[in-house]
DNA sequence: ATGCCGGGCGAAGCCCGA
């Protein structure tokens, strides 16, 4: 089974891309965020021609966060469980069947809480503070699931083209690691670093400055599996291709293969 | 370059993203 992750940058713009690497790779499951669309207006239509079910929690011009799934979707939660009050639509959770197995599985769109100084930051924090909690309940379960979206988290210098350049920014300074270490130390798996050791491999590309073109990216979509996941996992990559397409988003797809 | 692109909204120019 391929669960896979990708920040589309508004689902009316990106659908035929979508549609396009569907096509290609058949992932079981897709992740999306920053759909920028309401769930009315969600294309659920060019998906569900393809045989994928469709779940949405979208939002008018901001965030939104969806499920594609060749599986049926089943307890479907809208909002990070706990943090009622947020106004933003930034995390679908919902559980995936097949005939033998069942993987809960969440499209994260995790804050990026920049500027350091403004209200953004301390919002960026309070939220990770959820994900974990949530992350700390569902583990008690001890089932597989895969919290699968775009953390705006700089793991390691490893996952940046300029380490120093970036330090200071609300993806890679001391409180947001200490707040990803806390989340990844429950027990959690980077599902693309457990299958690969080699550096500068990257999800974001800015569409400025020619910033694909020179190979300046960072690696902030992952997909965190819990310990019984891990156990499944055959392999995992990130389809930077996407990004020379037509009309490209400014992350591309990650995927990770399960033994299921 | 604390916004050079790109998208939403809405019909110019501002807000937002990472």
């Amino acid at each position: 089974m391929i669960i896979a992750t990708w920040n589309v940058n508004s689902i009316k713009v990106r659908a035929d891309n979508v549609v396009r690497w569907l096509e290609e790779v058949k992932p079981d499951v897709l992740c999306l965020q920053e759909i920028k669309s309401i769930d009315e207006n969600f294309p659920n239509e060019k998906f569900e021609d393809l045989g994928y079910n469709v779940a949405v929690h979208g939002q008018k011009t901001y965030n939104g966060v969806a499920i594609l799934s060749k599986h049926p979707i089943e307890d479907v939660t809208k909002g990070l469980p706990g943090n009622n009050t947020d106004e933003q639509a930034r995390y679908l959770e919902a559980v995936i069947t097949t005939d033998q197995e069942v993987v809960r599985v969440a499209s994260i769109y995790l804050p990026n809480g920049n500027p350091v100084e403004s209200a953004k930051y301390p919002y960026k924090l309070e939220w990770m503070d959820h994900l974990i909690a949530r992350a700390n309940s569902l583990l008690e379960f001890e089932e597989p699931f895969v919290l699968a979206g775009d953390y705006n988290v700089i793991p390691t210098d490893d996952d940046v083209h300029n380490p120093s350049g970036w330090w200071g920014d609300a993806l890679y300074r001391q409180e947001t690691l200490d707040k990803y270490r806390t989340l990844i130390e429950l027990g959690l798996t980077d599902a693309f670093r457990t299958c690969h050791a080699q550096p500068h491999r990257y999800s974001f590309w800015d569409y400025q400055a020619g910033a694909w073109q020179k190979d300046h990216g960072i690696r902030i979509d992952h997909l965190l599996l819990s310990p019984q996941a891990a156990d499944l996992i055959k392999g995992a990559d990130i389809d930077a291709h996407t990004r020379g397409w037509e009309k490209p988003s400014d992350h591309v797809p990650a995927w990770v293969e399960l033994n299921l």
